[in-house]
DNA sequence: CAAATAGTGTCTCTAAGACAATATCAC
DNA sequence: GTGATATTGTCTTAGAGACACTATTTG
């Protein structure tokens, strides 16, 4: 038999095989109302959840995401599912890491890959969709408890807290184990945290901070994001040294804030 | 009707699904014959591959690799294909990117997970297994050539030359594209190259360079290792420096070579 | 003017890199 | 002793972090 004749006896449909899904954590840093006419208004570490519209776990929240189809790359289902569940349209995606334990999805087995995106705030008036009743940013909180991590999300009214524990930590990734999902669908805690973490490390790289941000944006913005996702507070004079080489000034500043006008920047593009 | 009877009346085989498979690159540094008695041996970058037995690509090197099941993980299955295809018991498996672009694979809808592993150099007498017809270490080349990249992979008087271009560099990975396989099976050249990026980019990070020694070594064996793999050579002071808070120093020294013996070292293992 | 934020100058300390000198073995 | 590698000392420089100061708007 040769290479033809064995490419053509071959039937994939013999063989065992998962289904397969791209799930997305897009994360934005939304503007919470300032309690004073001359405080700027604080920003807020968000990620995109909708409400699935079937079974399986109805009604819960969830990341963005579905099955991936033959004539596409994982890479753009992940995109064409973000844009048909939540009318958002995302950046680049960033491809976080594989979920394959056996029986984590209760229709078969079935293994997702994990991607984060981020997206200006401006960028996203989400909608439900397709498969999804509803879509909504949720305030993210991540917080170490003894040998646990505390997750909590709120939108509104709505709270979802869940439990996790750290297992593997290789390669600069940590994994968590769900203890208590808080109602999220799937091992979607799980991933939630995950993704916050591989936001934190990719951070160092600034280049991905200009993606949470509008084309013109104040050095102070952009410090307070980099500060978001980093947790720790900078001196602005360290970082606008830091920083220099990767901004162009513009004509452009900021009006009608109750303090000193800050002058608006663009990213810098270079080869 | 509830979630029971949806998962009840639920068939994945409605619907379109992949193969998944795991590929592994293994790296290892082999020793070279010395060519006086004084010096050292040099160590060179070496890659695992498998001669397949089967078709497609019957008889073309190839990355040990192999289908996923249901029972096992992705990194279950990737270290499962080693140990078959070679006999090698691979150490930490670092997951670097999924392939899926449409029509990577003659035989139909395939998408694969590509792993880096690393090993010591004592640790691997590979042998043909399975699926493999033959198993082989074969020294890695990869040069810049203009806007392509050219790889080249030796082992004894088989040579492998195979061409890439870099398709997108996002997110500290790099893509290739292959231009000429040079023989290689299915995108396994693009593969490697990836690898090989990801190798390098790990290195900055010490922990990963113990895993291509023994329990026991020379200072300067782990700075050549780091030399190699970096690409970049270093002076001795900064190097000890840098890795003096990784290693502990044994009472033990090499002997028999034609200068100053050295003492060796053991990873330091902390909480 | 007061409050609030924008933006700059500069000191210190550390880490990285370069260079040079000394040490110790096999033959 | 000679050739090779092992190991250490230290100078210089670049960058990170901390701090203090000045600048500019709105009400």
């Amino acid at each position: 038999m040769n290479e033809q004749e064995f490419l053509k006896s071959y039937d994939q449909s013999k063989f065992d095989r998962p289904s397969v899904t791209a799930d997305i954590a897009i994360f934005a840093f939304r503007l919470q109302e300032p309690d004073s006419y001359r405080h700027d208004p604080e920003r807020e570490l968000s990620i995109l959840l909708v409400r699935r519209g079937g079974h399986p776990f109805k009604d819960c929240w969830a990341l963005p995401g579905g099955f991936l189809k033959r004539t596409e790359t994982l890479e753009e289902c992940a995109e064409r599912e973000v844009e048909e569940e939540t009318g958002v349209c995302p950046n680049a995606l960033m491809p976080v890491s594989m979920y394959t334990t056996p029986g984590r999805d209760a229709r078969g087995w079935i293994i997702s890959q994990l991607f984060v995106s981020v997206l200006p705030d401006e960028a996203c008036q989400p909608r439900g969709g397709d498969d999804a009743a509803d879509a909504r940013w949720f305030a993210l909180r991540m917080e170490p408890a003894g040998e646990t991590v505390q997750l909590t999300l709120r939108s509104g009214d709505l709270t979802i807290a869940a439990r996790l524990r750290k297992t593997d930590a290789r390669f600069g990734r940590t994994g968590y184990e769900v203890l208590d999902s808080g109602g999220l669908a799937f091992d979607h805690a799980a991933m939630i945290a995950e993704a916050r973490g591989a936001l934190r490390s990719c951070a160092k790289d600034f280049r991905m901070l200009f993606d949470f941000l509008p084309s013109r944006f104040t050095l102070t913005d952009l410090q307070r994001v980099q500060e978001a996702v980093t947790g720790a507070p900078m001196q602005p004079a360290n970082f606008r040294r830091k920083i220099a080489e990767f901004v162009t000034e513009t004509d452009a500043v900021t009006e009608g804030a109750g303090h000193r006008p800050a002058k608006l920047f663009e990213r810098r593009c270079e080869a």
